[in-house]
DNA sequence: ATATTGATGTTATATTATAACGTAATTTTT
DNA sequence: AAAAATTACGTTATAATATAACATCAATAT
């Protein structure tokens, strides 16, 4: 009981906990490369080490991959639980990403099927538009 | 009236023509590269040749890029009228991708308003599963 | 005719991502 | 606890994706 508990809890490595520390700290997505500069003094040294612990934690549902940007944010979420079924909106001026959270949105896209009658396991939608303050200026 | 006709039939280059006709004939997402080595016997020796081609064909709503694969594919409605507001199913086996056409899903999303109300201009879905073909095997 | 815009060809380089290898740490199984 | 298996680490090199910059040519609009 306890252990599976204590299994539940996703653990991070050391590369993993300093990747996602500086994700978190950062508002806008930012860039694998960014991500290495900002993390030089840490100790991490090589793309690898970076693009691995990218891939663990996404996995992790820790963080997410903004597919045209080729950029990563922090889920905000916490644990997401369903780190390959995700939707964004993306402001084409200022390109802030924000995760969007609606339960209907969800269940529309999980129960969708195509022509053939094909269910999904998991998508990635992300929108594009013009943010609210940048609207405004 | 006849100029206005005219002028909303979507020219092509000649570089353009190449290209479009080059993604057109595989069925699977091509990438930029393969194009380029696809199409250098046309006298296309250089990146961006290709690339400058993909982003007017896809101004143009011929074509869509596949964003979780680097990878583009014809658009399979003709001349795309939404060329930002499109969907996809992705098969994660084989990566076959297929256009999906769905009006309702179009109106769900075109109508979808986030939590401050904003209402987007576009979106990129993309659906992952196995498709039907790989499940058989 | 001439200014503007769109397209081309080319070289070079920037950006994003992974292969491959050896080693060390951690977890699981026995 | 020892052996085996898995996961993570560090490093070098390189692959794959994409754009900057510049000169030239073609088309179209004023």
């Amino acid at each position: 009981m306890v252990n599976a508990m204590i299994k539940n809890q996703i653990s991070l490595s050391k590369n993993q906990k300093i990747v996602l520390d500086y994700i978190q700290k950062t508002k806008k997505p930012v860039k694998a490369y960014s991500i290495l500069s900002g993390v030089k003094k840490k100790g991490i040294n090589a793309p690898p080490q970076v693009y691995r612990a990218l891939d663990k934690l996404i996995e992790k549902g820790k963080i997410h991959k903004i597919e045209s940007q080729n950029s990563f944010i922090a889920c905000n979420i916490g644990d997401c639980a369903t780190p390959h079924a995700v939707a964004f909106s993306i402001c084409n001026q200022c390109e802030i990403v924000t995760e969007i959270n609606d339960q209907k949105l969800f269940k529309y896209l999980s129960d969708f099927k195509d022509k053939s009658g094909v269910n999904f396991k998991g998508y990635n939608l992300e929108f594009f538009g013009v943010c609210d303050s940048c609207k405004a200026i």
